[in-house]
DNA sequence: CGAATGCTGAGCCATATGGCTAAGTTACTG
DNA sequence: CAGTAACTTAGCCATATGGCTCAGCATTCG
């Protein structure tokens, strides 16, 4: 299967809601496979491919002793998850600050002569 | 299209770098599908149907003035993710907390009859 | 050693996804 | 009013996704 370490594959994984099963027990400590596809009326082979994904995605890790294949949550993928969420939000966050400098610079250098042209500027940026 | 506001909509319209994008120029303020479109390679129905993604997964709102279809971004999504995030982290933060609680409980009531016990479940929580 | 357990590989299927082109509708402009 | 702008509809395509069954391999158990 491809790597799809990128963002993505990380959130295409989330988009199961097998996936966010599986990642919500793991969160409780490792689990082998037969395990974790107990809850599921799925065929294992099925489920298995919902491992894979996860696995290939970076969201979980698995290692096999014996005929036992045993799951770990990657918790770092979450903060993957939260930093793209972060960064969204300092993206909104800085561009309304900027235009409020912006804005109050205009102000203060030229009171009278483009008092219409900002509140045009606000109008646009409020529409 | 189908309705699709619930989590694996939310993050299935993540799990294209296109849509991705969008979200983050509207981050910006409000724009047009023509303007959204501009930095894209993509002929404009097929950008358009991203658009309707977006839209029917709740991330962004849009309303057509005249020609002009102009859309606006619902931050408020970015909680039902950050909601997810913090519920998965509760999840595996309080089952770690209680399970300390316990393995410390069974310790101070009988010390000496269920150390072998503990070392088991301890090392059960482990593997 | 045979039976049971726990995966694994392979192939199949229906549906969804992410793009395309062609054509059309509505609104705006000179 | 003709031409242009800004979407919109419809159909198509290749690939991916989320499931299935069948068969098989490796390990464990009695």
């Amino acid at each position: 299967m491809a790597q799809h370490s990128t963002l993505d594959g990380t959130f295409q994984a989330l988009a199961d809601p097998t996936r966010r099963a599986v990642l919500g027990r793991l969160g409780a400590g490792p689990a082998s496979v037969g395990e974790l596809a107990a809850p599921f009326d799925m065929a294992l082979p099925s489920f298995m491919k919902h491992i894979r994904y996860l696995e290939s995605t970076g969201w979980i890790r698995s290692h096999k002793v014996g005929r036992v294949r045993t799951c770990t949550l990657e918790r770092e993928r979450f903060d993957v998850v939260a930093g793209w969420l972060d960064e969204q939000r300092r993206l909104w966050e800085g561009r309304t600050d900027r235009l409020e400098q912006f804005v109050t610079a205009r102000e203060t250098t030229a009171r009278e002569t483009t008092a219409r042209e900002t509140a045009a500027r606000e109008e646009e940026a409020r529409s």
